[in-house]
DNA sequence: TTCTTGATATCTTTAAAAGTGATAGTAAAA
DNA sequence: TTTTACTATCACTTTTAAAGATATCAAGAA
């Protein structure tokens, strides 16, 4: 068994066909379908059930499976830490929620930006749910998401915590009002929004049901249409402030159980730490201090 | 980087020569010198400094080195998963502290075996430390040893609550007497042995120091010594109480902050966990309730 | 110093493995 | 029924690994 075998079947496993997995190896089929049987034969079990339209994998390939994308991962930690002679340097993705970029980020990150010029930073936006997966699998090296999170193979650590309001136009002096002109939309920046559910619960929690859901791009466009009355919507107190002062929108404060939610660092569990990453979060740790 | 490389290089890391790595490794001096540099030409890092006198890793390779030992257990590990299809059998290995084997081990052994009699189970006994070790390296599935252990690898339950007493000849009425005699001896099982730096704090406790160590293989011989009078040993109170009873020795109970100590079955953190660890943990479960 | 020893490096040859391309077979979908 | 999207097999080529012989090198002993 080797690597390269893992690999083919690993492509296998994914694409459901040799020759789908031929064409992304950059090889032919009867090289893919040659290498899988060498693999099931070394390892005495079949991987594949054979059919006309493709393969499926046998319960044997099943428990193979996440051994060989272990491996995968396992080739592409070694290759970092050969690479790497402890100074910081090269690509550092890191995942954030919106909200959380906007509010918090940008003095980490100039803060971290001049102390390690080394590092080609990334920022990659997306909800908690995406931000996880990405971890999982490797498109950012940790992320800033919203607590809590409860996965085996996810390490965190508090980063900030953030005081969410409910946004409004101007005119709305209660939640409760909202009722009152029939259907409620709530404004969200995504589809997956970590404050989606939030919302929802804080309007049930005061009898506002029956939502129908907006989804905008930026928080400029949110805070619009809370001003112009065409829904709610749930953010930092931080971020909805300076609008407020402004008289563009209202806020609307929650009490501490439903308001108070706690923005965690995440990264992978296990696997190889870079530099680059190791000296990130040193660069978080007095924030991290602080939220405490 | 394949598999094979991995194990070349792990190889001549560990015997320090391409020579000595090809005679273990079936293979000729000049393959595994090509197949080095090519795993380096691959990596872009030399991982090894040659010499006259044979090789020594680079901090390159220093740091490659632990993912070649992952990479190799990954792939055993693999391999039973895709093997086994659930059902318990096969080689299962547990190690044991001498005096746990003797006090607690048969009966559990008896039923499992009579409920599995696919799976052939061994014991391989040692002192904590080196079961300890054996788990690490893979030569024991899990083990009973000494609490508490404290290893990032290691995952740890308790299994059984032990009452340990010090035996002496009948004629010790207490422990203060034993200086009495001069120079002060204790017999333990082998040289690492769990209890005896415990036997140490205990007689230190009472102003006994000075000691001399004896060394004996089993339990009875160690019985028979302190009998004689040659010294004082410390053993679990189930195992000692027969021979207090026939007079043979004198048993001192000590008080429970001393005389208390856990046995814990520890178990790799990480891998795979083949269906007869799983059985055998299952098997277990009652025992360690009753621990609790 | 010179020889011996125990190592690595290099080169050539041979054997094995991987990859290629063409063809045949098969079952589902159109 | 025909087409389509696959897998299996085979003969052939290319690439790669292993073996064996030899050269080289440095440390330690005579």
């Amino acid at each position: 068994m080797e690597l390269s075998d893992l690999r083919i079947f690993e492509t296998v496993a994914r694409t459901g066909a040799m020759n789908r997995a031929a064409a992304e190896l950059h090889t032919v089929q009867s090289n893919v379908t040659a290498r899988v049987r060498l693999l099931e034969d070394g390892l005495g079990a079949a991987l594949f059930e054979r059919h006309s339209r493709g393969v499926r994998l046998t319960p044997a390939g099943e428990r193979l499976l996440p051994f060989a994308k272990a491996a995968a991962r396992l080739v592409a930690d070694a290759r970092r830490a050969v690479a790497d002679d402890g100074v910081p340097r090269g690509d550092l993705v890191i995942g954030s929620l919106e909200t959380t970029a906007a509010l918090h980020l940008s003095p980490i990150l100039t803060g971290f930006a001049a102390a390690y010029p080394g590092v080609d930073l990334a920022i990659r936006t997306g909800t908690t749910a995406e931000l996880i997966d990405d971890v999982l699998e490797g498109r950012v090296e940790g992320a800033f998401v919203c607590g809590p999170v409860d996965h085996p193979d996810v390490a965190f650590e508090t980063a900030f915590h953030e005081d969410l309001v409910a946004v409004t136009a101007p005119g709305v002096a209660d939640l409760h009002d909202l009722t009152a002109g029939g259907e409620v939309k709530i404004v969200v920046l995504r589809a997956g929004c970590s404050y989606r559910r939030k919302l929802e619960e804080v309007l049930a929690a005061r009898g506002v049901t029956g939502l129908r859901i907006l989804e905008f791009g930026t928080i400029e466009t949110i805070l619009g249409c809370a001003a112009a009355g065409l829904g709610v919507t749930l953010l930092p107190r931080g971020i909805a402030q300076g609008a407020a002062d402004r008289g563009r929108v209202r806020l609307h404060a929650l009490p501490a159980r439903e308001g108070r939610v706690t923005t965690l660092f995440i990264r992978r569990k296990d696997g190889y730490r870079a530099p680059a990453m190791a000296a990130f979060m040193n660069h978080l740790y007095p924030v991290r201090a602080a939220a405490e």
